[in-house]
DNA sequence: AGAATATATGAGAGCGCTCCCACAAAGAAA
DNA sequence: TTTCTTTGTGGGAGCGCTCTCATATATTCT
């Protein structure tokens, strides 16, 4: 039996209103008389009811997240737990709350509808990573405040994102500059937008340097370790002295391969990652690789959602952040064993 | 603008009442009555505000989710994700929505206030992994309908669990039975119930078998693939011929710390695992391993807080799910080697 | 047939809150 | 002083729904 703003304005002396407007952070209100209302409030723990208070003000301080099923496959990558764990500290610092939604296809239609029409929800995080999605094209034709992680193909929509061809393209020119020449790729799945960004930058930073773009040194992985793994396999017998790999969970699975069929890194071969995720560091060789923060990027997400559910209309906000490449020790310049010879 | 059921009445000629019996499927509606109201209904695609019934019903449809900060370390490890993916289908299909909650220390108060108080949730499934929580004493001290993930060490309450005491126990039993005789063990963070479980089933076996327990063959991680190296890197001065290890992924991590020293898996040493998590099997060698479900947990979790929101009051529901070996080739049978030779 | 029951529908109250407006008290301007 | 503002507080309406109760119609029983 949860306490009401009634009771807690006949234990004070006031009426409803002035509780509601201590509650609120109201001014005009004395300041003897907040105090007073708050001591009530502290000692009883009261809590305003969410769902009153969204009835009446239209408000709940809920927003919603929305993050593709196959994640049991995604998520062997930190890459959600790091982006889901960025929003949720933001919302806890903001006073925002967060619900979850697993886009299950069998269920899509449900997810849309309550998103939408539930009242609940004042705005809507989606990371949704497949070049075409029905969720977002529906809330933002009904104009729910809406961010994307991850830019959107065609609507002018509000989205944070790396970016990630130009980020590809470094990573590409860095080996490339190291002296590398046979440059192969482990893409992520080319059907998602940070695959095929990825992919791009790869074929540009090729272009760029004047090499041509060799289909069988092109592997499709899934961004997942075992589809590392088996791309690698299928590119070792191509001779690569180098692969960009599109994220470093796959990076590892490519290095698992490489150990097996005793290939070293970097002397025979360099390898580059994609996410700076915690485990690159360690990896054997510790890992060259791209750096991104989803847990920044999801922080990111949060404020400026909350800024469009307060200012209404403004310009679709699209905040680009730039990778950095950070070296470590799985890529070997040819140039310096050259010297070093 | 959302739709009310007002609107809906008067669109299909009857009343509020009428309609909100038609959206809750309710009896003693005339079918034809029914279809009507219903057509209206699907073709202004009309949702119930969730806000709205909560204030008049006192239900929701919304359970808490409560899991640990801290998770972009955990997050590493496969478990978090599925338990999600597990939760989120089920509730999808009974028509239940999930609230995360990030327990992140500093918001605690915060958290359990809006978790209690609020109003908005029907129930909560807390996937705690410490000893001591105040979260769930507050919730169950509140009598909010709740569910763990993992056991509880003092409180009556219900939860679903994996017997890890048991499962340890078989682990190491069957390094024994491989004919190996000085068996190390990685453990979890001995502060989780996970963790302090796996240790004393490691513990009991080895009694059981009349060994002596080694403490310079027992090593603390932090069920992380890092962790996992740091630990093996700690054991391999011991030489141990086998090692209980409390999870998969700390698994992987011993596997490399294995492979860089150049001692061979499962020739030199054999390595039993924990989880069976995704990568298991295509680890090298495929890793023998105990298996746990930890997205069935989380659907089994969903349907008995469902049952206990709705049924009321009912003995504790404790459901401890029996774990199975499975062998893959990281074990090595001295008896069979032996034998071959 | 009339009375008793079962079935279908509507009207009204109220969930706990916010917000608007009314009004009292106090201070500033005339 | 009177008038006009400013500040602090209370009362009422209403957000969209569910639920109980009253009423109207259909079905069964004596």
């Amino acid at each position: 039996m949860p306490i009401t703003l009634e009771e807690i304005a006949k234990l004070s002396g006031v009426s409803r209103s002035t509780v509601s407007r201590v509650v609120n952070g109201h001014e005009n209100v004395r300041e003897e008389t907040r105090k007073k209302v708050q001591s009530v409030i502290d000692e009883l723990n009261f809590q305003p009811n969410i769902a009153a208070r969204s009835l009446a003000a239209g408000k709940t301080g809920i927003m919603g997240l929305v993050i593709p099923a196959g994640v049991s496959a995604l998520f062997s990558d930190p890459y959600f737990p790091q982006l889901i764990q960025g929003i949720s500290s933001a919302c806890n610092k903001r006073d925002y709350s967060m619900m979850l939604w697993v886009d299950e296809p069998n269920y899509r239609l449900r997810t849309i509808r309550q998103l939408l029409y539930s009242g609940l929800l004042d705005g809507v995080i989606i990371s949704s990573m497949l070049m075409e999605d029905p969720i977002i094209k529906s809330l933002y034709e009904r104009h729910m405040p809406l961010v994307l992680i991850g830019r959107h193909p065609e609507l002018n929509v509000n989205y944070i994102d790396v970016n990630n061809q130009a980020a590809a393209n470094k990573a590409t020119s860095f080996l490339i500059n190291c002296g590398c020449s046979r440059i192969a790729t482990i893409t992520g799945p080319i059907n998602m937008i940070a695959g095929y960004d990825r992919y791009q930058g790869y074929c540009t930073a090729l272009d760029q340097h004047g090499f041509d773009l060799d289909n069988s040194l092109v592997a499709e992985g899934d961004f997942t370790e075992v589809g590392g793994y088996d791309a690698m396999k299928q590119l070792i017998p191509q001779k690569p002295d180098s692969v960009f790999i599109a994220n470093d969970t796959m990076a590892m699975g490519a290095l698992r391969a490489l150990h097996e069929a005793g290939i070293r890194v970097p002397e025979d071969i360099s390898i580059i990652g994609f996410d700076d995720s915690p485990i690159a560091p360690h990896a054997t060789p510790p890992l060259t690789t791209m750096r991104q923060s989803p847990y920044d990027m999801g922080c990111e997400a949060v404020n400026t959602l909350i800024e469009i559910i307060n200012n209404q209309v403004r310009p679709p906000q699209q905040i680009v952040i730039e990778s950095e490449l950070v070296i470590r020790e799985s890529c070997l310049s040819k140039e310096f064993v050259k010297e070093a010879i």
